[in-house]
DNA sequence: GCCCAGAATTGACCCAGATCAAGGCGGCTG
DNA sequence: CAGCCGCCTTGATCTGGGTCAATTCTGGGC
């Protein structure tokens, strides 16, 4: 795995990304993530108990970061790139059950073995807390504890969305849906509004995007081939989709429209 | 489980039932989910605390408890019975997600309205509290907000455990698998190791499991008929499911054996 | 005991999406 | 520049589960 780590890692820009755990140590005040992550809420003290116990990593596209079952003794941020979370069933079909997102956290609190297998989709930073000194801070930092208890509430309304459309929805549907929760993502990131005419980047590849929709990477294929053939959509290279009309997509998605944000 | 919750609410006077709030109302210490619910950690202070702004509902079979999107001003714990929450596309596709068993929380803390629609797939009795008192609580007792925090993050767990039966396995294994986590409950409660034969009392309609599983009525009632042609289960009544071989059923949900637990 | 409504079963048929099988298209590597 | 490897697309065919339509149970009320 560090082999190819080390191999990969040089599509992020080439220069410093070489080691799986960064010597660089971002400075809490300066991150990216910091009005949006577990640490939201944190006073100056309670940061610099963080920054204590905090430390970097770094996975190039495609590695994995834990399997199932095995130890984690962290618990973690996303700070840059995407992760997905999958499961398994014996026989190879996979299911992600989740997109982790800048911000999104990783791990639980109180368990010494990862559930899920955690992979890095794009090249991937994330924030690491050593897990015992975490859990200290958790019981006697309520800001911490708070902010925790709100992310995983949101992350389990995203859930229960996610299991309307895997169990109800067709494959036309499941596209549409995907690609708005993108969409909306991307115009609260830029401040812009949904509507115009606006490209996305899809972070997933199409086996990829099939285990998260419940679908193969065929007919991902064909329903996005359907959806361009039919102007709903453009492709702009391989992961670029140019949507020119938001409220054509969203129709298409099937749903009442304020659905849950991703992260 | 149907029968108990019957049961309790005949023997709690049997002529107000109907009326959706109760006059009873139980303390705290006597209460069947004291150590399993919301307040399981409360030590008595906090107890009483919570004692002073909660209530009891009971609502009969059928009865909605919440719509969504409908005002939601409590919290609460399941006390007795089932409730279901379920998210409805515009056309009527419907699905279950999440099944709510005795101790389990409903509401969200932070937000006013409700999510899903709630509904009681048996008589149920919830024991609720006021939201704002409750809030304010959660900000001043550690004990309450961590307990609310495992919970949530069980039911994520949970929640993602579904994704993976929606979105990957066929109707047969489904149905497996839900009757696999209803008889390790079952078993758990009778403190019997799971392996002997074992009845279990199905808590929802063909229609309802069709909701739950992501399938149609007919299907569930097809494969429930193959697996009783092949000596996998039983019916009693049209509510109860002997199963013979609890190893036999495990292998066909398909999945390693350790799944969550329903709660 | 009889009736009836709601729940469940069963059958016939169909279709969305899976499966199997070729290619195509970049982008790296040598 | 050739060749290769990872993706992606597209076609042909198959099938699990959905849809439509009768019955058949079953348990509760009178």
């Amino acid at each position: 795995m560090t082999g190819l780590a080390l191999i990969q890692i040089k599509s992020e820009g080439g220069r410093h990304v070489l080691h799986q755990k960064l010597s660089s140590h971002i400075s809490c005040g300066d991150c990216a993530i910091r009005h949006r992550a577990v640490c939201a809420r944190c006073d100056t003290g309670e940061l610099a108990e963080l920054e204590a116990v905090k430390f970097y990593r770094s996975y190039p596209a495609g590695a994995p970061v834990v399997w199932s079952g095995e130890q984690m003794d962290f618990v973690a941020s996303v700070v840059s790139g995407i992760a997905a979370l999958t499961q398994t069933l014996e026989d190879g079909r996979r299911q992600m059950v989740g997109l982790l997102l800048p911000s999104d956290f990783v791990g639980r609190p109180g368990r010494s073995h990862a559930a899920y297998d955690v992979t890095a989709t794009t090249d991937l930073v994330m924030c690491c807390f050593r897990k015992k000194p975490f859990e200290a801070l958790i019981e006697k930092t309520p800001h911490l504890a708070h902010r925790l208890l709100e992310m995983t509430l949101d992350e389990l309304d995203a859930a229960r969305e996610w299991m309307l459309l895997l169990g109800r929805k067709t494959a036309r549907e499941k596209i549409a849906s995907f690609l708005c929760i993108l969409a909306r993502r991307e115009a609260a990131l830029q401040m812009k509004s949904v509507g115009h005419a606006m490209t996305i980047e899809l972070p997933l590849t199409r086996e990829e995007l099939a285990d998260y929709l419940g679908l193969t990477l065929e007919t991902v294929s064909r329903q996005i081939s359907a959806l361009r053939r039919e102007g709903v959509l453009d492709l702009v290279g391989k992961r670029g989709v140019l949507v020119p009309d938001f409220d054509a997509l969203q129709d298409i998605a099937g749903d009442d429209g304020d659905g849950a944000m991703l992260s």
